[in-house]
This record gives structure tokens, C-alpha cells and sequence, in this order.
DNA sequence: ACAAATTTAGACAGGCTTGTCCAATTCGTC
DNA sequence: GACGAATTGGACAAGCCTGTCTAAATTTGT
């Protein structure tokens, strides 16, 4: 075991570490790139490895484009569940923790690394490979809107919003709260804090506006008068 | 007709009429394939013209790829324009005028052969020419947001909207009433006319929830109630 | 019909990329 | 330290693509 100083860039790592590395540097590669334009010695480069490691690792290029696919659409599905497992289910100010939670979801899922990578992919190659995709429409989105349609409709069950559809209701949030980062992510790029948090803040609000139940405004509405 | 102009400032039409194939072809292919998996072969043999023809009028691939964007960023900044202009600045029928017009702003604009290309390309190539699509943005989403704005700041001073920010809410309406059609756009797919229809009613009625005006709400309810 | 311009098909060089092979080196583990 | 597995760098063939060139065929304007 060496205890000098290694002047590597790229410390020792094991088979599988490089392995990842491997499917991490191939999916930036092939995101900036798309596939076709996508260099195996440029990925091989961005993992700090040679070429014949990504050949030995995994095979090909389309098998390695598949890895890729696989392991973001799995992080991201992941992330996603994770971040609507936050969701304000018994809320003390219904504005701002949706708003909150609007953020968390925008953060930890859409902006981040992986959902942008994934969703350039989606754009790029989704009608190429509509196996690949298909599972990720299915096992992603359908349930993302599922299980917050749940959610939606157990806060409006309790009284805290008045929703007819909350399939509709889950997905025009998701909207809403986006409503204004369109551009940023057609371009590929990363919204800052502050155009996450203005358009959390406006989404709700309309969204508020829109199904926000009578009984929680005129309450609201009593108590400001009250103060 | 003749007015004694030298000739060769008239190229003779089927000229003409091979750069636009040429194009067309090229823009169908770049989307597919990507830039970098396009083919000069195949961009000819879809426009039913010689390899060289092609070179003969675009010069090369890169100059080929800026003309289809600027073609199709023109065209398609033309249709959003005119179907503006059929905003219902004087509404019969508040709900069913805004779901026509969105409508036809998805049929004509969004999902139409020319956005869609559009769309593709600025999500795959955007990054790769920051200055080609700085363009598309300013000229683009940019004039339709604040043109679409100022009907609807035109609609709330004639009283049948309650908007704080027209901006915001042009924006959240583009985002509603395309709310349902996400994964499809996503995946270069063109929803069907059930689709659209459906996603712009959800989304109208969601809008009018929220920025209804007051006095036409309550208008509304009295004329039910005397009825 | 004639002359000029345009188009065509095909060949071609040059460059780049994928995927394979191999000998030398390094790594992990005993 | 020693052994087997993994890794490396480089060479290599095969294929594809771009962009150019040419000579023949076609179209256009007059």
C-alpha cells in the first residue's frame, strides 16, 4: 500500500469504481455530444481510463449508451420518490411549504445533474430507442403524477384544498411551479436559486388561487383581521 | 413583367424551389439523426437532389445546419405572431374563446411540423451555438410572452380577468394549457387533437380559477341564482 | 435552337471513429 | 514477494463521412 504521495490526478480506484466512472464521464460525453457525436476517447478521457477498459467494462457503444440511460433513469426515479416523500402532508402554512417543497423537487430532481442529463437523452434519443424509454415513462413520470396526485388529494380530503381531478390538480402544479424555467431547461441549462424560488413562489400562489379551499382562505382571511 | 434587370439576380425558380427542398430535407434529417449523425446523403437523396447540389447552395454542413434554424425560427415566430393576433380581446364566452385560442396556438405553433423541429434542435444543438438560438430566444418566447401579456393586461382592465403580474400570468397560462402534453413533447411526439383539447380545457379552467375576475364570477353566480 | 448556367453521378482523398489485438505494466490478494 | 487478473498504450483494419473534382447530361434564358 502505497503511503507517498500519489502525483496522479486520478487516485487508484477499484473494478468497480472505474466502472462507474466509466458510465458518469459517458453520460456528460453523450448529453454535450449526443450519440452519434459521442467519442469513445473522450469518454475514456473523462473517466481516466483508456479506451480498452470502457470496451472491457461494457462492450460496446450502444450497450454503454444503455448503461448510462439505465443508471439515470434508476438515480432519478429514486430521488424523485425520495423528494415526494417530503411532501407537506399535514402543513402549518400551506403556501410555503408547497412552495418549499416545489423547490426540494426542482432541486434534487429537474435541476440537478442527473435530471438534466436524463432529460437531454429523453429529448435527443427517446424515439431511437423506444424500449429504453418506455420503461423509464412508466416506472417516472406515470408515477410521479400518481403519487402525488395522492398526496394532493389527501390535503384536499383534510380540507386544506378543494380539487376535482388530483391527476390534473398534480400535474399542472408540476407546471406551474416550472411554469417560468422553460427557456433555462430547453437550453440545457442550470436556473439559479433565485429563478427557482420566484417560480416556486408564483406557481403556488396561482395554484393556490386556483385550488386553494374556502374554508382554509376565509380562515386565513379571519385571522389576518384578527392580527 | 421584364423590367431590363440583369438576369442573374433572378435565379430561375426550381433554383429556388431546390434550396427550399434542400433545406426541408436537412431539417428532417438533423432532428432525426442529430448534427452529428446527419448525413449530406441522405439530407440529398430526401430533398431528390445530387450530393453536390447541396453543397453548391449551402456551402457546408454548418452553414447547412444555420440555415435550417433560421428558416425554421422564422417561420415559426410568424405562425406564434399570427395566431396571437386571434387572441379574444373581446370575449363572448370567456372559457370556451381562451381554450380555442390555445388550441389553436398548440395546432399551429407548438405542435406543428416547424415547432417541433424547432424544439428538437434548440434542445439538442442550443448550447453548441449560443449565438444562433440567443436569437430564436429574444425574438422568440421573449416578444410571445410580453405580446400575449398585454391581452391578457387588456382582458383584466376590461374587467373579465383579476391579474396581479401579466407577465407571470401569460407564462403560467402557456404552462397549463400545455400541462398534459409534457411527456409527449419530450419525446418529439405529436399529441392528438383529443389531447390537446383536453390538456387546454384543464388548463383554461385552472387559469380562470385563478385569475377569474371577481366581478364576472360573481356576475356569473347572480345570474344563476336569478335563474 | 443555342449558349450559359446548373445539375448529376461517380470517383476520390483525407480524416475520423469504432472495435480488436497484443505486449508490457500495474493492481489486488494471498 | 508472488501470482493471476485487470489495465494500459499503441498499433491496426475496416468503415463511414465530408468536401472536392470532373466530365457528361440537363435545364434555362434568349
Amino acid at each position: 500500500m502505497k503511503l507517498g504521495v500519489s502525483p496522479d490526478i486520478f487516485p487508484p480506484r477499484s473494478h468497480e469504481a472505474k466502472r462507474i466512472s466509466v458510465v458518469e464521464a459517458a453520460a456528460s460525453v453523450f448529453c454535450r455530444e449526443g450519440y452519434a457525436g459521442a467519442n469513445i476517447d473522450l469518454i475514456a478521457a473523462g473517466a481516466g481510463v483508456s479506451r480498452q477498459t470502457v470496451y472491457n467494462h461494457h462492450g460496446d457503444k450502444e450497450k454503454l449508451f444503455m448503461a448510462v440511460v439505465r443508471d439515470l433513469t434508476e438515480r432519478c426515479n429514486a430521488g424523485i420518490f425520495a423528494t415526494i416523500a417530503t411532501f407537506p402532508d399535514q402543513p402549518a402554512d400551506l403556501e410555503s411549504d408547497l412552495v418549499a417543497f416545489a423547490v426540494r423537487m426542482n432541486r434534487n430532481c429537474i435541476c440537478n445533474r442527473d435530471g438534466r442529463f436524463l432529460r437531454k437523452l429523453i429529448q435527443a434519443e427517446g424515439e431511437r430507442y423506444p424500449e429504453l424509454f418506455a420503461e423509464w415513462r412508466e416506472q417516472g413520470p406515470g408515477r410521479t403524477w400518481s403519487a402525488l396526485a395522492a398526496r394532493f388529494a389527501r390535503l384536499a380530503y383534510a380540507g386544506h384544498l378543494s380539487i376535482d381531478d388530483p391527476d390534473v390538480a398534480a400535474r399542472q402544479f408540476l407546471a406551474l411551479v416550472n411554469a417560468e424555467l422553460q427557456i433555462t431547461f430547453m437550453l440545457g441549462g442550470m436556473p439559479t436559486e433565485e429563478e427557482v424560488l420566484r417560480s416556486a413562489t408564483n406557481g403556488v400562489r396561482t395554484f393556490l388561487r386556483a385550488f386553494g379551499s374556502r374554508k382554509a382562505t376565509s380562515a386565513k382571511q379571519a385571522a389576518l383581521a384578527h392580527a
